[in-house]
RNA sequence: GCCCUCGUAGCUCAGCGGAUAGAGCACCUGGUUGCGGACUAGGGGGUCGCAGGUUCGAGUCCUGCCGAGGGCGCCA
C-alpha cells in the first residue's frame, strides 16, 4: 500500500493544484512532496501541513487564504474525513474513521507483509556489520553493531531490497601474530612453562582455557609448532564462538569475507597498480603511500609498509572495490565510532579506482557503557556479549540496543535490566501481543463467525488511534530505511503497544451483548496482532503468545 | 592542536525546520463484583550546554565557545 503520508501529501498538492487551475491561487511551482507533521492536539487532526506558510511569500498571499483555498479544492477521497485551517496557516487533515477501520480487513488479507514497500523491489543491498577480528570474544559494542546491522537488514528487506549480510574480518597482520604468540604462551604455561605475556599480547581468559584444551587434545605435541600454527587454531576457535554468540541474538551472516582472500586473488596488487598509474600512489621511505591530499583528504597515508606488508587501508579499499564489483545498489558499513575515521579514506580510494561511491553509506554507532565502565578487549577484563545475553536474554539485548539513536552513547545498566526486568519496554510490547493472543483464543473458543463484519461501528477514539498507528508501520519502515535509523522501530513498537493497551482499557472486545461490535473489534485486534508481530519480527525479538 | 559524535525533566533518553518540547524510570493521586493489573487515567518536575546568526518560524540549520566520548600509527 502507498505510504499514508504520501497519500495525504498527494491530496494536499492536488488541492493546491486545483486551486491554481481555478485561478484562486497564483501560479507557482509546487513541490513534489510536502512534509507533514503529526499535531499534538487532537483538534488539529491526524496530519498537519505548513505548506501555506511556506508558499505565502512566493505567492504574495496570506497563509490563511492559501490554506482556505487548498482546503476548498481538496479532491474527494475515501480516506479524507475532515480538514480544518488553523492560525497562523496550517492545513489540518483528519482521516476518515470509517476508512481507517476498513483497513483492518486489508491488513488481515495481506498478512505480515502488509506494511512492506515496493520502492526497491529490484535492488540489491549489502550490509557489512560486526566485522570483528578473530582475536577474542565479541564485546557488547559488537553486539550493538550486530543488532543495528541485522535490524537494518530486516528493514531493507521489507523495503524490497535483496539483502546480503556480511561480516569482514582481518585474519592477517601483526595482531594475528600476537594472537598466535599469546596462545602458544598460554599453552606452554599450562605445561608448566614460565613464559609471560607482554603488554602487546591478548590477556583474555579465553586463551587460557583454549591452551588447556590443546593439552587435552595434543598433550605436549605442539611444543615445536610456531606461532602460525597457534594462530590458525585460535582463529578457528574464536571465529566459531563469535558466530555462536551471534546465533543467540538471531543474527546469521550470509557472507563471511576475510582479508586473506584479497591477498590471494591479487586484489591488493591491482589496487596498488592502478593507484600508481593514476599517480595517486608513490614510494617514500621504503613504503608505498596513498596520495590522499591530492584527492582533497587531510594526510597521505601508507598503504604498503616498508616491510612489504599492506596496512589495513589497502585491503579495506580492495574490499570495497569488491563490493562495487558485485553491483549492489546500496552498500552500508555499520561501524563503531572507533573505526569510522577510516571511512572517508576508503571512499577516496574506491573513487580513485573508478567506482561510484554514492551508493556506499556509513551507519556509525557510538559505544555501549556497562555501569559506566568502558570495555576493552586487550585488558581482558570486560563484559562479553555472551555474558550480557546470559544476564538479560536475547530479546532484551536486541530491544535495548535499538532504543537509542545509533550516534548516541548507550548506557546499558545491566543490574537494572536484570533486577527490574518487569519494567522493561520490551515486556511492555510483548505483553500487548500476549494479551491479544489471549483475547483471540477466547474468541476462537466462542466460535464467532467473521464472515460479515461491519466496521462502521468502530467509532471510539481509541479504536481509530489504534488503527492509525497500525497503518503507520509502512511510514516507519520507509523513514528508517531512508535515514538508516533502525531505532525508529522500537519507538514505533512502544507507540503501537501503548495504543493497544489504551484501547484495551477503553473498549471491551468480547461483549456478549453486542455481537456486531464484538466482531468488528475482533478483526481490529487480529490486524493489530499482525502489525505487532511483524514489528517484533523486524526487531528480531520474539512475539510470545503467553508470558 | 586538528577532525567526528553527543549535550533536552532528578536519572536514562525520544523528538521528520512548524503550533503550548515528550516517553520510561523515580515521586504523588485515582481506576478491574469486567477479555491477562507485566495494564491504565492524571499530577508535580524544563533558561532544550552558552552566545550570536539564517528564517514568517530553530531543540532541530550555520558560526564561535564550554563540557563528555571517540579518532588523529609503516595498529585494525
Amino acid at each position: 500500500m502507498p505510504l499514508l503520508a504520501k497519500q495525504i501529501s498527494d491530496l494536499i498538492l492536488s488541492g493546491a493544484c486545483l486551486a491554481q487551475e481555478a485561478g484562486k491561487l497564483p501560479s507557482y511551482q509546487l513541490p513534489a512532496y510536502i512534509h507533514l507533521t503529526r499535531p499534538k492536539r487532537r483538534e488539529w487532526g491526524d496530519y498537519s501541513s505548513a505548506l501555506p506558510l511556506q508558499l505565502s511569500k512566493h505567492m504574495s498571499c496570506s497563509p490563511i487564504d492559501i490554506a482556505d483555498q487548498i482546503q476548498n479544492h481538496l479532491p474527494q477521497s475515501a480516506m479524507l474525513g475532515d480538514s480544518t485551517v488553523s492560525v497562523p496557516g496550517f492545513l489540518n487533515i483528519t482521516l476518515s474513521g470509517e476508512w481507517l477501520c476498513s483497513q483492518a480487513e486489508r491488513v488481515i488479507n495481506e498478512g505480515p507483509s502488509f506494511a512492506d514497500l515496493e520502492h526497491h523491489l529490484n535492488n540489491k543491498a549489502q550490509v557489512e556489520f560486526v566485522s570483528a577480528n578473530p582475536t577474542g570474544p565479541l564485546t557488547v559494542g559488537h553486539g550493538r553493531g550486530g543488532v543495528i546491522g541485522d535490524t537494518l537488514s530486516n528493514l531493507l528487506s521489507a523495503a524490497g531490497y535483496q539483502v546480503t549480510r556480511e561480516f569482514y574480518y582481518n585474519n592477517v597482520g601483526q595482531q594475528m601474530r600476537r594472537l598466535g604468540e599469546s596462545l602458544k604462551i598460554r599453552y606452554l604455561q599450562s605445561l608448566g612453562g614460565s613464559m609471560h605475556l607482554s603488554e602487546e599480547h591478548y590477556q583474555g581468559e579465553y586463551l587460557v582455557s583454549l591452551g588447556a584444551q590443546l593439552i587435552e587434545e595434543h598433550s605436549d605435541g605442539l611444543i615445536e609448532e610456531d606461532w602460525d600454527t597457534f594462530k590458525d587454531i585460535a582463529e578457528e576457535s574464536i571465529a566459531a564462538k563469535q558466530h555462536l554468540t551471534l546465533d543467540r541474538l538471531n543474527i546469521v551472516m550470509d557472507v563471511l569475507f576475510n582479508e586473506q582472500s584479497l591477498y590471494e586473488d591479487g586484489s591488493l596488487d591491482r589496487v596498488v597498480d592502478k593507484l600508481r598509474q593514476k599517480k595517486l600512489a608513490y614510494d617514500k621511505d621504503g613504503a608505498v603511500w596513498f596520495a590522499i591530499t591530492a584527492l582533497g583528504g587531510s594526510d597521505d597515508r601508507v598503504i604498503v609498509k616498508s616491510s612489504g606488508e599492506p596496512t589495513y587501508r589497502l585491503p579495506d579499499i580492495a574490499y570495497h572495490c569488491n563490493k562495487m564489483e558485485r553491483k549492489f545498489d546500496l552498500v552500508v558499513d555499520v561501524l563503531g565510532a572507533d573505526h569510522k575515521d577510516s571511512f572517508p579514506d576508503v571512499l577516496l580510494g574506491v573513487k580513485a579506482m573508478g567506482y561510484e561511491v554514492d551508493k556506499i553509506k556509513l551507519l556509525m554507532h557510538q559505544f555501549v557503557n556497562i555501569k559506566g565502565e568502558r570495555m576493552s578487549k586487550r585488558s581482558g577484563n570486560f563484559v562479553s556479549l555472551d555474558e550480557l545475553v546470559d544476564e538479560v536474554g536475547a530479546d532484551v539485548v536486541r530491544f535495548f540496543m535499538l532504543m537509542r539513536a545509533s550516534e548516541s552513547h548507550l548506557e546499558f545498566d545491566i543490574d537494572l535490566a536484570r533486577e527490574q526486568s518487569d519494567k522493561n519496554p520490551v515486556y511492555y510490547v510483548q505483553y500487548a501481543h500476549a494479551r491479544i493472543c489471549s483475547i483471540l483464543e477466547k474468541a476462537a473458543l466462542a466460535g464467532f463467525s467473521l464472515e460479515d463484519v461491519k466496521v462502521d461501528v468502530l467509532i471510539h477514539p481509541s479504536e481509530r488511534m489504534l488503527m492509525r498507528n497500525l497503518l503507520e508501520l509502512s511510514d516507519t519502515i520507509d523513514r528508517a530505511v531512508r535515514e538508516l535509523a533502525p531505532h525508529y522501530l522500537t519507538t514505533y513498537a512502544r507507540d503501537l503497544a501503548s495504543s493497544f493497551h489504551t484501547f484495551y482499557s477503553d473498549c471491551k472486545v468480547l461483549d456478549a451483548d453486542n455481537l456486531t461490535l464484538t466482531l468488528a473489534r475482533i478483526n481490529l485486534v487480529r490486524a493489530v496482532r499482525i502489525g505487532l508481530a511483524r514489528t517484533l519480527d523486524l526487531l528480531g525479538v520474539s512475539a510470545p503468545e503467553s508470558m
